[in-house]
DNA sequence: CGTTGTTGTCGTCAGATTGACGATATCTAC
DNA sequence: GTAGATATCGTCAATCTGACGACAACAACG
């Protein structure tokens, strides 16, 4: 018997509508420390006080543009287009919060989104936030608007945890760069030393991971280094380090927690 | 100069609002293979569909308050209170879908959630839900509604990544389990075979992992084996595999993405 | 031009871990 | 008492990793 086209059933009358936000944890390597992008927040609530860019999801757009859109409107920063698995930015989501108690205009969900990009020239505020500027992660300041503190430490957990296992920590190089360079990253990201010639060992006999240019940085004093790119076609959030290179352990309470 | 206190401003009225579902990824080992927890529809859109279970978070609930309604509701299976971090069940965050293009009735977010439990009852259908049932997963069968053919392989693939590092293949087994039946989920989860004699090795001699209950299990044939428990006092997300238990790489293409 | 200092790269050594597998222990069923 | 099944302990060789030395290749300097 021929059915006809079904018809859709409304969303129920007592779901919720939620106003939803994007927040971006912008992370960098400069300085050989990592640093988050913050904005001072021009309007209320927690006028003047540091927040993590981001603003509410326009109807008709997705996520990722609404994160693409916010941070440039209060930074002046471009993600580029698709910037998930091309280039040497990356987007990818993190968690959502809320939507109860973070807010005090009421219920607002936030979905966070985590961004590793190279050192990059000074943002420039603007939107609706007041001053742009990098800040190093871990430095004591005053806490965050809303509960961006959490979203902060979360999206520094996922960028540590996510080096063991994949060419991630190459999102913080340029597109070419020498392997002191990227043990910077992984020295900036877990606040640890490591040795020039294991992680040398470790990086350049990993298949998948690295391929050299062919050609040579330097003009410091010293040899001069290879110079290498992530290797072609990789998705940069692949287990490609495997075994992964295992962040060094800290002595007292705790391993590193997922 | 002593300041009012603020007053905060509205939502923007140009921010959207959206509904917000909650859809949960809940796997089981039966049989030896991992089993995955759908419902069928009996509304429209999908109508007669296989789906998971979830449904829109009311207004003055958390996402995980709406997870846990929903699923008792459609499945007559009750998650604990607290389930994170305590008893045998574990449930978090899985990733956010969404809103555009993935409900007829228009924009919908989807916050999923990860559910993994011991083997316990048949669910039994309520609510929404004409029919409840636990499935094996990769069994080809016919997709499932919305976006969820999506959602439940990314939470099949969370949960085969998080057990190479943590404790959480325990939330597969019951509060006391052998090295066997814990070996089993990593088989069921991995779809691998594993030698019991390395398996067992690395399990009882990871620290912060297994705690021995001091008694036998047993009855049927062969010798009988300790029993375990996991570790007290143990985030079961947390990094106690330390290197990890790797899954067996599969020859062909591609290593296990993260 | 030779020397010094710095950085990069290749490699050795010892210990730890892992995969493959044998042997023994301990039970149930017959 | 024997056979079959499962659990546990252990060996062996290969691989990986941390610690570290040695040499290569540059820039800066006198």
């Amino acid at each position: 018997m021929a059915r006809t086209a079904p018809v859709p059933s409304a969303v129920p009358d007592s779901a919720g509508a939620f106003p939803v936000t994007v927040d971006v944890v912008a992370l960098t390597v400069r300085d050989g420390a990592l640093q988050a992008l913050v904005v001072d927040r021009l309007l209320e609530p927690y006028r003047g006080r540091a927040a993590l860019p981001g603003g509410f999801v326009l109807p008709d757009e997705t996520l990722e543009q609404a994160a693409g859109r916010e941070l440039e409107e209060e930074t002046r920063l471009t993600v580029p287009a698709g910037a998930t698995g091309t280039g040497p930015w990356h987007l990818e989501q993190l968690r959502t919060y809320g939507p109860l108690g973070r807010d005090p205009r009421g219920p607002v969900l936030s979905v966070a989104y985590l961004l590793l990009a190279p050192a990059f020239g000074l943002p420039a505020a603007g939107g609706d936030a007041a001053e742009a500027r990098w800040v190093p992660v871990g430095e004591r300041s005053a806490g965050l608007a809303f509960d961006h503190d959490g979203i902060l430490a979360d999206g520094v957990e996922r960028a540590r945890a996510k080096i063991e296992y994949s060419p991630l920590a190459a999102a913080f190089c340029p597109p070419e760069f020498t392997v002191a360079e990227l043990r910077g990253v992984y020295e900036a990201v877990w606040g640890t030393q490591l040795d020039a010639r294991n992680f040398h060992r470790k990086a350049t006999g990993t298949p998948g991971f690295l391929e050299p240019t062919g050609r040579l940085g330097g003009g410091g004093p010293g040899r001069p280094a290879e110079l290498f790119r992530l290797a072609p076609g990789v998705d940069p959030t692949a287990t490609v380090l495997h075994p992964p290179l295992l962040r060094p352990v800290s002595p007292g309470p705790g391993a590193p927690s997922a």
